[in-house]
DNA sequence: CATGAATGAGGATTCATTCAT
DNA sequence: TATGAATGAATCCTCATTCAT
């Protein structure tokens, strides 16, 4: 007795990927049910273990569906051997990521993923796949700033500074921003701003922290200069 | 059936209260199985019932424990009218802000407000208390760091930046710190570093970046000041 | 795990009713519980979930489910417009009555409604919706029987009395009669009598005392009395 | 740790029976609390279980509480042995009856009756003791009543009818009043009117209709006694 | 492909009852 | 007498999952 004969070019499987996003999203693995998702994806329930072997497999589908498309809109290629200076090659980078972040399309990705790094998870826990798969993404993410910083340290315009503590301070940093509006607000466009200003405020201010500048003391740093290498050495474990 | 008659001094409230920390933080509120929150603090699942009034209540009352043992072990208050220099006052307080969040013992705090954060909780949601309840938190801290940056700012260590956007940056910076740590590994201090270390680092470069430097080329910074005064100005409320 | 295709034929909702207006009819609300609901209708607790919002959603619907069954057996039109005499139109209508009332199978549609109002229930009381349904019904019925009473007083059969209370009395004291079986007796039929007799018996000693009678009709009275002795004889029984 | 020391003159026993009759009538055995009732009795629960062995006896032990209550203010006594005319000795029985049952403070009294009746009880269960309790009682009034109207009989002041009939329907009748107040409404007098007066019509209307009248047919009641003996021996036990 | 009835284990919560104090 | 913490069986209900159609 199927009736609805699945309307031409409709993709169920999307549909259902799509309402398990933002309900995973909201609630969690645990909170979503299963019927909740169907309904959402204007699904009968029973479908779902048509296209999926079972809710937690549903879950990593989804996650690697947003992980996906967040890392398209992110768009790391921009900044892969790219030797411009940073207002040209990281400030984009970074307003795109804020947008990535904040965009209402994709704010269920980042909290997808918020609930899936607070999970703490066994070996053999039903979300340890996905924290594994965000881990590499995320060094997949930082790699991609310290080689541009590296290069940028090469080209003399940066102090050679360690350049993966600062790519992920910068990325953290940056990342750090949506808790606060998730944390905090319903609208998720609260605090306003726009992603493009801050980009340009943040960077702007770490590289004037980071700038090769003949000018600055010579006598603080080169007494701060090889502490803060080996403090930001062992501290690159800790951010 | 009342048999166990309470060993004496023990404090069954207490118990079950930190095993409920414990067991929210690992797997959220819909996770966390009454059955296993009373399990894990030796007490029969019925009196659960007879100190909370639900579940939904004792992930409050485990949140608001949580957030109050962290907030002493931050202890604002050194911070609070202090006029010392950035390396007296503020590094100090990252590390400790470095321990609470990584310290074994107050890991597990961190990870319930992620949870509280991830979720997407409507005016009459379940966690919708401790959301606010967290705002605030985040509000407290981050308005107790402008005003010490404002302080300096007045003594003239400091450019007369955005201070209010640098404190968010710096404790978002240092915040998401837990994320990817929590994020990757399973351990909780496979990132080893040395959080003091870490401190160190980030406000010195933070604060080479703001520091008002009297050698610094004036005609650029003319033109950069204003620009980035204004950025900052908006991005103030994207942070 | 669904194993069992449903019996071709089987109306699982049905069943379901069924059981559960026997059971709370038997214990009430409160008193039955779903699992034993479920076993009595041969079905897995949890379908009941699947047709009923809950236990007192499932109550209102069998006593709903009861109400209509019992009305439709006790088929007021006969006595709605009729003209005809009392022995011709009341008393088989009493009988009727009489016969839902203990009919082995309708007898826990009394005892429901025994439950029903002996229940205290507040405006949002659980069983408030089904007492104001009975209400509506016992007026119903009481507007049909007086309505049936005022043409008979038109008809110069009946004293002018006040037929509004003739008729509460009428059809409270027979519906009485179920007060002191059900009180009394374990097996429902026990006080065996005759419902047809019982109904004769009743109808004729009131009407006597209603009846317009300049003088009472000896000849009358020679036939009624040997019948009266019998019909209150058997009528004994089912008050 | 005995504390309040029990005021003196203050009769826990009696604030919990009040209080539990209370509660059962409100919510009947399985609906009502042993909390809910320890705390409209302002006691701890704990206490209910010094004073009563159980719930069930607390049932047990505020059912004959009740019912002694109320057959004190019904006080039969003034029926016994009466050979006053129907309209001295009867109309007010009825009148106190229906009052018993209306009044507010005994309400609840009727209303835990029709809890106990409205329960299907089998030889074991944990009301059967009250409707064999309650079973006698009936047997009592009724007999009571027909007593009198057995000397009113004798005193030719009505016709030789079955008295247990008339008893029988003569109190189930009146008793059913209450059924509609409690089914019905909240006030109890909605329908009803003045009990006096309700209680005045009812025995007009019914005397009226035993009533010894001259032309009546004494040889068919002569024919007609004997039987009704027998079958009314065999209604007793449908009380 | 699609449906939705059916299952049953499991989870939150209640509550009668006990007992050390 | 009186208290109230503690127990645990029982209850209502949910939900992932299956499968005949």
């Amino acid at each position: 007795m199927a009736r609805k004969p699945a309307p031409p070019g409709s993709d169920r499987r999307q549909q259902i990927l799509e309402a398990a996003l933002d309900l995973f999203a909201e609630q969690g693995l645990a909170g979503a049910t299963s019927k909740d998702i169907a309904e959402r994806a204007e699904v009968t329930h029973g479908l779902i273990y048509f296209y999926f072997k079972s809710k937690e497999d549903l879950y990593k589908a989804a996650f690697e569906y947003a992980l996906e498309r967040a890392l398209k809109q992110l768009d790391l290629s921009a900044l892969a051997h790219s030797d411009e200076p940073p207002e040209v090659a990281l400030t984009p980078l970074l307003a795109r990521f804020l947008d990535t972040l904040h965009s209402p399309t994709l704010l269920s990705i980042s909290r997808l993923m918020m609930h899936t790094m607070a999970h703490r998870d066994w070996r053999d826990g039903p979300l340890y796949d996905c924290k594994l798969r965000m881990r590499e993404t995320v060094e997949l993410i930082v790699t991609e700033v310290r080689d541009y910083l590296d290069r940028q340290v090469a080209l003399g315009r940066l102090r050679p500074i360690n350049t993966q503590v600062v790519a992920m301070f910068l990325v953290g940093g940056v990342a750090s921003s949506l808790r606060w509006s998730h944390g905090g607000a319903q609208t998720g466009a609260q605090a306003g701003g726009d992603p493009q200003a801050a980009a340009v405020a943040i960077t702007d201010t770490l590289m004037r922290g980071l700038r090769l500048e003949p000018a600055s003391a010579p006598p603080d740093d080169s007494r701060a200069a090889p502490a803060l290498a080996g403090t930001l050495a062992d501290a690159s474990s800790a951010v």
